[in-house]
RNA sequence: GCGAGCGUGGCCAAGUGGUUAAGGCAGUGGAUUGUGAUUCCACCAUUCGCGGGUUCAAGUCCCGUCGUUCGCCCCA
């Protein structure tokens, strides 16, 4: 076993599963473009100091987590931790503010976070990434989070839960921290020990402890609702409104805090039960300082991220989508002047549209036959010698064992005839 | 970074200290020198992730290491 393995934490997508991953994709951007999203496309490294600016130095995905290494030139890069933080540097730094209005973006691509695999979480993951950028509007909100509910939906995943929550502005957000840590210190000897070390670091956490001792604690806690200011309250009512006119279900989870620092006012995050520790399917929020704060105009935005290998993993949970080839002819020859008139044979056949794999190995009929059965090709094509010698093609529809014969000519041009039947027992097949 | 389980061929596996490492699927060749989900035959692990130790004897016990799975932290 001395051959080399692929990097812990990471994965090959193997032909099986990726018509999966293909479905997916084709349906967030059929979804996308019809909401008028564009994509970008950025690098999957960056400068280090981009996401310690912009996520947060204290932040696990970036303290603990980041794949971070120095390049020949001794600049410190870092395989992005996750998505938005590049995004919105390529916003800058192409000046796209510069064409005004809302910018409706979207990224998909794979992050990187050193961490111990486990269900659902890999060290090179893969998300989809949606991004609105300059708007203030709830509606704006209430838009991305439409989007990530109608891909989900396209995909037929309908058990999923909407968590919404409003972390406020900037301010409300460290006054509810005091208060948080007032409330906390007196019972710090009894929090359990993640919590503890929470207290001091990242206080918003301790609320979702899994502890039992530390939730008996957090009933009693503050709650980050009452902090809200005027202006908070109401952008949070506002997207409440609209999604309830929409008809989107949420449950307003005081409770959910995002781990980046830069969301302000809307969190939410949509979970599946089916998924072991890791329930997260999309997590997103609005991060209005973001922008400025990394240098460019001061520019309000909102976006989620959506991984995509727990999608996958849901998906294949409910086997709905057939990773069977798609194949209409498979092509078997034996014997020299066979296989020469067989490639040119398959070509043609090719640029008249069919699906045609042609058999390589040379080996006897009868295996080929077997490779035919198995292709899940419709109709299997056998040129010998005899036909060859003829310019012939004997035609095998695999399904019945039909068979007849015809010129190699005759079989090019009579496209229309034979791509109807191959539908007809295509349909049958699936009735 | 911490904790627990698991590591036998491409895949699924039996094996619980006695030595020749079952079986199934897949694959390859043949019976069938031109007809496919049937049948039959043959081939397919000098070796049980790797390294060391205990023992007369180790796939089986011990230690280490790597990998993997699940959980914690955290998140997509």
């Amino acid at each position: 076993m001395s051959s080399i393995q692929a990097i812990r934490g990471t994965r090959d997508i193997l032909p099986s599963e990726s018509p999966l991953w293909v479905v997916i994709e084709g349906i967030a951007r059929h979804v996308l473009s019809q909401s008028a999203y564009k994509e970008i496309r950025t690098p999957i490294f960056e400068m280090t100091e981009l996401f310690a600016r912009g996520i947060g130095e204290a932040t696990d995905a970036v303290g603990k987590e980041m794949y971070s290494f120095e390049d020949r030139g001794g600049r410190s890069i870092a395989l992005r931790p996750e998505i938005t933080a590049g995004l919105v540097r390529a916003f800058i730094q192409n000046k796209l503010f510069a064409q005004g209005g809302v910018q409706r973006l979207w990224h998909i691509g794979p992050a990187f976070r050193y961490e111990r695999p486990q269900a659902g979480r890999q060290r090179q993951f893969h998300q989809l990434d949606v991004e609105i950028l300059g708007s203030r509007d709830a509606r704006a909100d209430v838009e991305i989070i439409a989007i990530a509910t109608q891909i989900l939906s396209t995909l037929g995943l309908t058990a999923l839960s909407l968590d919404l929550n409003s972390v406020g502005s900037g301010e409300d957000r460290q006054n509810y921290r005091d208060a948080l840590v007032a409330y906390f210190s007196p019972y710090k000897s009894d929090l359990d020990p993640d919590s503890q070390d929470r207290l001091d670091r990242n206080p918003l956490r301790i609320l979702d402890s899994k502890d039992k001792r530390t939730q008996e604690i957090v009933t009693n806690a503050p709650s980050l609702l009452d902090f809200l200011c005027e202006d908070s309250q109401r952008h949070f009512d506002a997207v409440q409104h609209h999604l309830t006119n929409i008809g989107i279900d949420f449950t307003i989870n005081p409770r959910l805090v995002r781990g980046l620092d830069y969301y302000t006012h809307t969190a939410f995050e949509i979970q599946s039960s089916d998924l072991g520790a890791q329930a997260t399917v999309c997590g997103g929020g609005r991060y209005d300082g973001l922008v400025a704060q990394l240098g460019g105009p001061d520019t309000p935005a909102i976006g989620f991220g959506m991984g995509l290998e727990r999608l996958v993993i849901l998906l294949e949970q409910m086997a709905q989508y057939s990773t069977d080839p798609f194949l209409d002819i498979y092509l078997i020859s034996r014997g020299e002047k066979a296989e020469l008139q067989s490639m040119k044979l398959a070509s043609q056949l090719r640029q008249n549209g069919y699906f045609v794999e042609v058999d390589l190995s040379g080996s006897a009929f009868g295996k080929q036959f077997k490779r035919a059965d198995r292709s899940g090709a419709v109709l299997g094509l056998i040129l010998g010698d005899a036909e060859a010698e003829a310019q012939k093609v004997q035609l095998k529809w695999l399904g019945s064992g039909e068979q007849s014969e015809m010129t190699q000519s005759a079989l090019v041009e009579n496209v229309d005839d034979i791509k109807s039947k191959i539908a007809k027992i295509r349909a049958q097949a699936t009735a």
